[in-house]
DNA sequence: TCAATAAGGTTGTAAGACAACTTTCGTCCG
DNA sequence: CGGACGAAAGTTGTCTTACAACCTTATTGA
């Protein structure tokens, strides 16, 4: 009976619910209670009972059908593909999702090279030269985002480009923790390096070449994944600073 | 995107602060225009409003505190990667996911090569032979799902785990209709086709060559991606039943 | 100046009503 | 007996009004 306080009465509701449907007692397909059931069942007002519903179903765990009923997401047992931020504290974290990363950067070097437009190719040198431009941590941690993000908007397909944002997001904190210490010969330094990277797979997009678009990305990852390796050996942890 | 009419008022009005939110004009931590506000500026109910809010909320764009205000979330770029089952419903989309598959399928299995255990081998084993005795759609598609699950878990990376969960539960009901009409004989050439490329996959994680599992993962891919494409050719459309 | 207080604004919840739609079931006709 | 039709009930979508709980800000008073 211990209850975990909710901030709001249609907060209990969701959890209950969502705890039933993963629970297994409302299989996929099934039909929810009707409103005005769960009106009378929980002694909430219907208010309360449509916005649980409407956030189960922003969550794709629910959708109803007008004049019919609510029912249980064909797919609700799984969810989102969702990265938390605290999950990206540890450096091991950083590493495994640049092991994801490379993947895709892989293939989108591939699909850049065959359909890059101009604009493509024109947007992707602006990132270069902004990187070479870049005399603080900050902008070049978001030349380098926009470099990436260049060449997934150039492969023309709309999910590398969610991707590519929701992954980067997600690895631009640590990416900042591991230049802060740095002074700025050696930030320099280690933007010329990657910029040197981002030449080659820029060549080898702009020469609509896939082969050579693909080992391009692959070195620049695997280097990208060395560093990271290095400082773990050399037992730097990350920690992320509240804020 | 042709923006095609909201099936509801509520959904009308999630899209376009999603749009507003994303396009930077409402910065995280910036405030909402009141419910009564929003009622006012755009026709609607506070029951509408409320429901958005709610769904906002509950993607995690949006939190609002009583007696103060709604508030642009201050992690709202750290949303989750999405894709709801309707964006599945066209063939270009499932040749998007599926080309975005491609990259990492790649490089899972140049990592499964690199790090599988023995059990790991076995595991993909099991999978293999399950593919091989299947005689209906459903089991034939668990046991490709697998296979594939099964590389995944070798490479020792977590997020990759999740990540092909993740697609794969998205792909599979398209897989299901794409097998649908098919008869017995031709389903089972179909299961057998794509169990040669497994086993070449197999091959090569067994033996420990990144490369040739590479190459044997993004000729797989390859393949049906072409087989989509033929799909998508030849007129036939995907389009959801009803759940 | 500063603290207590009052006023107004905002979200959370309740309740009732109607519209639009779906499902079910009974009726009537062939 | 079977099937088409339609009425009726059930359900979600939306609107409206009302009040409670809470926050913010301005006012007031010492």
């Amino acid at each position: 009976m211990a209850k975990t306080k909710a901030a709001s009465l249609a907060d209990d509701l969701v959890h209950r619910f969502e705890e039933q449907i993963e629970k297994g007692g409302m299989p996929p397909g099934s039909r929810f209670p009707s409103e005005k059931a769960v009106t009378q069942d929980f002694g909430v007002s219907r208010t309360v009972v449509r916005e649980a519903f409407a956030r189960l179903a922003a969550r794709g765990l629910l959708v109803s059908r007008r004049g019919s009923g609510a029912y249980v997401a064909e797919d609700a047992r799984y969810r989102a593909f969702q990265v938390t931020p605290d999950e990206v504290a540890e450096i091991e974290d950083v590493l495994e999702l640049l092991e994801m990363r490379m993947g895709f950067e892989v293939e989108m070097a591939d699909l850049a090279a065959r359909r890059r437009s101009d604009a493509d190719l024109a947007e992707i040198r602006r990132a270069l030269a902004a990187m070479d431009a870049s005399t603080d941590v900050d902008t070049s941690v978001a030349a380098d985002a926009a470099f990436h993000a260049a060449i997934a908007r150039a492969t023309g397909n709309d999910y590398y480009l969610r991707f590519t944002d929701f992954l980067g997001v997600r690895l631009v904190p640590s990416r900042r923790l591991y230049l802060q210490g740095s002074d700025a010969r050696s930030h320099q330094h280690y933007s010329q390096v990657i910029n040197k990277d981002h030449e080659a797979i820029y060549a080898a997009i702009e020469a609509g070449d896939p082969a050579a678009a693909r080992r391009a990305a692959r070195r620049h990852m695997q280097k990208s994944i060395a560093r990271y390796q290095d400082l773990k050996q050399s037992g730097r942890l990350l920690r992320r600073p509240l804020g």
